[in-house]
RNA sequence: CGGGGUGUAGCGCAGUCCGGCUAGCGCACCUGGUUUGGGACCAGGGGGUCGCCGGUUCAAAUCCGGCCACCCCGACCA
């Protein structure tokens, strides 16, 4: 069906299947004449803007009561000015990461507050996210699955800790097919009920363990204050779900994880972490205890950028999940669950970009190279066009992208994939096809080196491993300088505004010292580093003696 | 929830005080031509319920009342 034709059938459908209904439920929930009509104008609007609105599917067609009928969409602010008008990192930091995501192309804002589009560029990335970690996880015996969207409120409410921790930001689905449900459904927020519930069934003998199962998928947390990519309302994730036969095992399961997100951060984000324990205070709700990886960002701010969590037997002992065990006893079996989101599309933009826009780490770059040919009329088009395309004939794909559009000049396109971080740029003209060369440009450095075109692939692959190595060696260098070690809690107080980690004696049991600190400098313990030595001091706010130093920092 | 800001074409804005021609400008977009080693140029063209509702008026983007949305900074929070 040609585009126009699909257009006019939805147009009818919508209209035929939306009208109706929404008069109808308009008197069911006595809106007056006003309200209907302001709905029906809302319902053509979304069928306007969403060209894939479905008359079975669409939830703003079908939404059954208007909650707010002066419903607007959001402004986008793709299509313009490229790296124009990008605020520097040093004038506004906030506005500056804003703008290198939207003028990046990486995501829009969305019609519904707190959600976001992740566009191509910005999902490129998400997969390579996906490729390596999917890798690293079936390497360490873990399998995919998917579960479900949709969680019985009950569920929620088994394990105590946990609904208290999740249920101020849960979304719930009170109605299906325009009536009300039987039970409330949560979108997920996190899977561990549903998955419990569902392994209870699967687990009945220690042969059956461990269970090592990972899901990709969306959640949903209902945030007072939403920021692309580091914490929208939707997002997209991995969480682990592991079941184990004895507390040690899902132990060493839990730091087997926590510790794959570190190589995974350092080799491939080339973002380097600190690894250690969350306080009480910190950790999941539900679990026994959190171990975390923790990135520094240029501001100086902390960001978690991944989780791994022990949960003991809270969760076999609230969904009674048993096993017999090899001693004949029945047994609840220990669990872990471990994740990382699209959050770190956030925490990579904040370690590497720069004021002129996106740095991406080739290891993360879907396409990492890109040739920019350059020619004067027609002739020298074919010759040069010809001789990229011969060059790279024998690659792969996905390694190189031969920017042929004629419509923008060279130095042009030399800014928008600058923009866009794309981690080398070739250029190519008559000049270099005479020399039989190629002029390689360094996103990092921006360093212009002239290339033969003999052994060409492995000369950019050489280049590539080399920028890795330096966004990791620059991010390290930018980390351990942002790092300090105070002792009074006035020199805290005098340091912490200026941002990076501070590595302090705190009474971190003490989850009152915790509040004050909070209180005081709004920052918190980020972590307690696993390679803490066994240095004692006092606890700079109660005096308390300690041993081992905890990271504190103010955070996104 | 508090403070600040903003709503006029896809984006950025002018016009609003002091109501009045057909609502402008730059970028982007489309057509044709010339260009192309760091953001090209010329000519022509398309695109706007001025956030929404109501009021005042011969006349409202502009004045008055009400509402809404979004962004930023806080508060809150895995």
């Amino acid at each position: 069906m040609d585009q126009d034709a699909h257009d006019r059938l939805q147009t009818e459908e919508v209209v035929a299947a939306s009208s109706p209904a929404l008069a109808e439920r308009g008197t069911r929930f006595g809106a007056d004449q006003r309200a209907q009509e302001r709905f029906k104008s809302r319902a053509r609007r979304a069928r306007d803007y969403s060209t894939k609105c479905s008359p079975r599917g669409c939830a703003l067609c079908y939404h059954p009561v208007p909650l707010n009928p002066d419903f607007t969409l959001r402004k986008t602010v793709y299509g313009a000015v490229m790296a124009k008008g990008i605020t520097k990192r040093s004038e506004d930091y906030s506005q500056w990461y804003i703008d290198v995501v939207l003028k990046a192309e990486m995501a829009d804002y969305s019609p519904v507050k707190g959600c976001m589009v992740i566009r191509p560029t910005g999902y490129g990335i998400w997969e390579k996210i996906q490729e390596h970690l999917d890798r690293m996880f079936k390497e360490t015996g873990h399998v995919n699955a998917y579960f479900l969207l949709f969680i019985p409120e009950s569920f929620l409410k088994r394990e105590a800790e946990h609904v208290e921790g999740f249920a101020p930001e849960c979304a719930v689905v009170t109605m299906g097919g325009g009536k009300l449900l039987e039970e409330p459904l949560v979108i997920r927020p996190t899977s561990e009920t549903i998955i419990w519930d569902t392994y209870r069934n699967w687990i009945n003998s220690y042969r059956d363990l461990p269970l090592l199962i990972n899901q990709w998928a969306n959640v949903c947390r209902w945030e007072m204050r939403t920021r692309l990519f580091l914490r929208t309302t939707e997002f997209l994730w991995q969480e682990g779900h592991t079941a184990h036969a004895s507390h040690e095992e899902a132990e060493e399961e839990t730091m087997k994880m926590v510790k794959v997100y570190q190589r995974f951060a350092e080799e491939f984000m080339a973002m380097p972490v600190l690894v250690g324990r969350k306080t009480e205070r910190e950790k999941f709700a539900g679990a026994l205890h959190t171990y975390c990886i923790e990135a520094l960002m240029q501001d100086g701010k902390a960001l978690q950028a991944g989780t791994s969590h022990h949960l003991g037997q809270n969760f076999a002992k609230a969904f009674d999940v048993k096993f017999q065990d090899r001693d004949e006893q029945l047994k609840h079996v220990y669990a872990t669950s471990w994740g990382v989101s699209t959050r770190l599309i956030g925490a990579m933009i904040m370690v590497h970009s720069d004021d002129k826009g996106l740095v991406v780490p080739p290891r993360l770059s879907p396409r990492p190279v890109v040739f920019v040919p350059i020619w004067r009329g027609d002739d020298e088009m074919r010759v040069v066009l010809d001789k990229a395309r011969e060059i790279t004939r024998d690659w792969d794909a996905l390694f190189y992208h031969i920017d042929a559009r004629d419509q923008y000049k060279p130095g042009y396109k030399f800014n928008e994939w600058e923009l866009k971080g794309v981690p080398l740029r070739i250029e190519i003209g008559p000049r270099d096809v005479q020399q039989g060369t190629v002029v390689a440009v360094r996103r990092d450095t921006g360093e212009k080196t002239s290339l033969s075109m003999d052994g060409l692939r492995e000369q950019l692959e050489r280049l590539l491993n080399d920028i890795q190595d330096n966004l990791f060696r620059i991010a390290k260098q930018r980390r351990d300088d942002s790092t300090f070690t105070v002792n009074s809690y006035d020199d805290y107080k005098a340091g912490i505004d200026k941002g990076g980690f501070f590595r302090v004696f705190l009474d971190h049991q003490n989850s009152e010292v915790e509040q004050r600190l909070q209180d005081d400098t709004r920052s918190t313990i980020r972590c307690i580093p696993f390679d803490a030595s066994d240095e004692e001091g006092p606890c700079m706010i109660t005096g308390k003696a300690c041993r081992g130093r905890v990271i504190a920092a103010q955070s996104y």
